[in-house]
DNA sequence: CGAGCGCTTGACCGGCGTCAACACCCGTGG
DNA sequence: CCACGGGTGTTGACGCCGGTCAAGCGCTCG
């Protein structure tokens, strides 16, 4: 496992009027005076890959939403092994659980570097009652993550172990770049499919052999998609 | 499977303020200036068991609260087979999504006869924007749901036949009489551990032999908890 | 009382876990 | 520059858990 830096770098305060992915995001649909309802600043901040963004059960500050990178949120079994529930990706909201218990139901790790804002729960709770476009876009946020949680219970903890990698290969294609996608460490991908990484790894080789995946680099983290058609048989 | 009826009765127009489980539901926290606000009726309607109350992408009318019995949320796989997602119990709200996308993700079926009350969108956006005590109420419902999802995830679908279906029975426990707990069809309870039927008949076998359960009746639904410490093992 | 469905139980087999050895990448230090 | 060592990914051998197929049992309901 990669060493825990608890610690973030403050890359400074946002401008959320000129965000990047502002379409993305909580904040996509406010307007001016929605803006100068906001007297918190939200910071952005950083995080290297295998940092703890939080822990589970810890008393939540803020929300954040993932600019860049990829975030596993992480719960502890019974028998204290740890169980990946979901990867986040940009755009995605993390944390939102705090709006509702101001504390945070899973552990946020990054899995590579990551960039992200963070927005003060007085910040939310003040602008939701002021704003119903705010409210929209909240609803939307929560529908997406209760989506989202269901299908990597249906899609990834279901089937064979060939179809649980498959089914992983396609979800983490890229956005853009659609005949390319990312893996993990093989551990980490164990813990998502409820595989051992050995047998991570015979799937991800076996994909790899018949020809539907070619490798990009050799550290088994980038993939090239050749047959979408093996992969979702 | 038991014959799919689609038809629901109608038992009558619910008088929220004097709900028997008001304290669990929605409308907790409501006064009578938010009740004022209701223009439209709130129906109760009553299902049997395996009635299917909405379907996977079917346009959705309203949300529902669970009153009475239990309703499972169902997925269709990629292959084409059943996977359960959640079961919902009383005080449960039964397609939050709908108020973010007017479609329902899943597909509900009553598990036993329930009784539900049904509550149209246009209640639910126009009380959102007037009453924050719904608002937060929402918060907590859409946190509940999101952290049962994740809990499915993380404890039924993870270790080994044995521990999964004993994680189902802690987690079925009656919410008064904590000693019983409730089990379902054994093909359902396959589709909702990722396991054959024939397995997870012959855990409950191995449980009942172990001494951790006692069978209630001659169906295998109902079973009592002799010894806790072998099912969380 | 008999038909049919669902639950249980048994025998067998295959897929995945386990344990182990090995290959490869990379950082460190000589 | 290369030698070394730890971490991670891959591959092989083997055993066991759970899937498959099949038979039998016990409800329930006609």
């Amino acid at each position: 496992m990669i060493p825990i830096h608890i610690e973030s770098a403050w890359k400074g305060t946002s401008d959320c009027r000129n965000c990047g992915i502002r379409d993305m995001v909580l904040f996509a649909d406010l307007d001016e005076q929605d803006f100068a309802e906001i007297h918190t600043p939200i910071d952005d901040l950083a995080f290297t890959a295998g940092a703890v963004i939080y822990t589970e059960g810890q008393q939540a500050l803020g929300l954040f939403t993932l600019r860049k990178g990829m975030v596993k949120l992480v719960r502890s079994t019974l028998d204290g092994r740890e169980r990946i529930v979901r990867v986040l990706r940009a755009g995605d909201v993390i944390g939102l659980e705090a709006l509702a218990t101001a504390r945070y139901d899973s552990e946020a790790i990054a899995l590579m570097d990551v960039s992200v804002c963070r927005i003060p729960l007085s910040v939310m709770h003040h602008l939701a009652g002021q704003s119903p476009r705010l409210h929209k876009r909240l609803m939307q946020k929560w529908q997406h993550a209760l989506k989202d949680a269901d299908d990597w219970l249906a899609d990834l903890n279901f089937g064979s172990a060939r179809q649980r990698v498959a089914s992983l290969a396609l979800k983490m294609r890229d956005a853009e770049q659609m005949q390319f996608t990312s893996f993990f460490a093989r551990e980490d991908m164990g813990a998502m499919l409820d595989l051992k990484l050995e047998t991570v790894s015979r799937e991800i080789s076996a994909l790899v052999r018949d020809g539907a995946l070619k490798p990009c680099d050799k550290q088994g983290r980038r993939y090239e998609i050749i047959n979408e058609s093996i992969l979702s048989a």
